[in-house]
DNA sequence: ACAATAGTGTCTATTAGACAATATGCG
DNA sequence: CGCATATTGTCTAATAGACACTATTGT
């Protein structure tokens, strides 16, 4: 057991230093694409790469108030506590995942609607939203964090409103199904989609209002939503099964 | 950014010290019911108490591998490495979980048919297994562990073939039904729950032999299976939804 | 007027689940 | 024999998805 070994005789001030970091999958919807907040590396190693934002938790605070604090530093907002949905991904720590010491990371996944353009913070050399499509280089193992990442916005679609995370206050169901879309890479159907969305109990709620005006190219004003109260779709919003992703 | 700032001037060493423990949530069907594994701690602090099995982090170490050498350690089995199957569940850091110094825990879920009684380890006044239904209590955070492991065991049955990890090499349809309701405190419709695993591809595949002999209290003979090739099911099997869990 | 879009209606195939029926093997 | 269980059949309600239709608004 952990501790009762700790007090048998181990001291882990003996053991080789254990470095422990947070870093930040953040995902927002941009020019029509799904973007994800990269930092270029300032230092070495890996300097000049693109990379996760991220850094070392400090004493006394939490890992959700880490992923935060990193984000908020990043991105330059301090204020974006309330409008970003931020949970927990996945740990890394294999030996050699950083070649001078034994880093163990704790991923967190941030997603929001229209986040700023970043400023870099001061130990990167740039920031800057990078279309999940045609991605850089990524220092570490940053690029299977990403991924692990992506996958995962991708499931949760699925079965939690999630998506109401990326669109505004107020949105249409046009606009939530641009989300989908985004995200999975799909093309949905607009007329299903549209009844679907109303059919599940607590995903949305009228507000009773409409769209100022029409679409950009016609068509009618469109009623206005809010995210509901449900915190499960029942029944799911499943994609069209990939045959590859079953086996 | 981690390193550079690391680079920058940190140095983790300066920090207070962090340590990084493995905690395994192994559970197994045994007496009918759905059992976790305990230790019994030998030491300060909550020494007497009831904990998760787990560990420090050694080096050169990866963290899977950390969480199977803890778990083996403390069933006493060294040979389960390929019958258990076992994923990462969720970190935990709260500055306070251990009262001593920063500890940042990775949990492991682990799953596996007829796990033995276990033996304690060098570091444990004792270890067994305890129904999911009438828990000690816990040490540390490890009831919240506990809880997450649980959760996410019977979501996963809803979507994987994980319900045949709890299983033997070859199984009936009973046996696995067995499974899903012990896992899920549920009762299934015996032939719809049969129609359904059959309709799924992939989840399990005939071996063409049946039992030996009928059912205890008769019956036919059942017709043996084993798992397929399926990773996820599809469509999936969902649970019968209440209404406590969507909102 | 014309095109694009919001929202609704309808039809079909698939699935979940209730219920029933048949066959087999234990006591 | 009588009962429990394995397996299959049938029926109904709900859902996904294809397709069509109407109404509204921008150009």
């Amino acid at each position: 057991m952990d501790e009762s070994e700790f007090l048998a005789g181990y001291d882990p001030r003996a053991y080789p230093a254990v470095a422990v970091t947070v870093d930040v999958v953040a995902l927002t919807i941009r020019g029509g694409g799904l973007r994800v907040l990269l930092i270029r590396r300032a230092e070495q190693p890996h300097a000049g790469l693109w990379a996760l934002p991220g850094g070392f938790i400090r004493p006394g605070e939490d890992l959700p108030q880490a992923a935060a604090r990193e984000l908020a530093e990043e991105t330059g907002l301090s204020g974006l506590s309330d409008r970003v949905h931020i949970e927990q991904l996945a740990s890394y720590g294999a030996p050699e995942r950083d070649p001078r010491m034994r880093v163990v990371s704790i991923s967190y996944l941030a997603f929001a609607p229209d986040l700023p353009d970043p400023r870099a913070g001061s130990d990167a050399a740039d920031a800057s939203w990078h279309s999940v499509d045609k991605l850089p280089q990524l220092a570490f193992d940053h690029d299977r964090i990403l991924a692990h990442g992506l996958e995962r916005a991708r499931g949760k679609l699925e079965y939690t409103p999630l998506a109401t995370a990326f669109a505004g206050e107020r949105f249409t169901i046009s606009e939530l199904r641009g989300v989908y879309e985004t995200v999975w890479g799909v093309q949905l159907h607009p007329g299903n989609f549209h009844r679907k969305i109303l059919s599940v109990p607590g995903f949305v709620e009228s507000t009773g209002e409409t769209t100022e005006s029409g679409g950009a190219r016609g068509g009618p004003r469109a009623k206005l939503y809010r995210a509901g109260d449900a915190r499960l779709l029942h029944p799911a919003l499943l994609r069209p099964a990939r045959e590859e992703q079953i086996r």
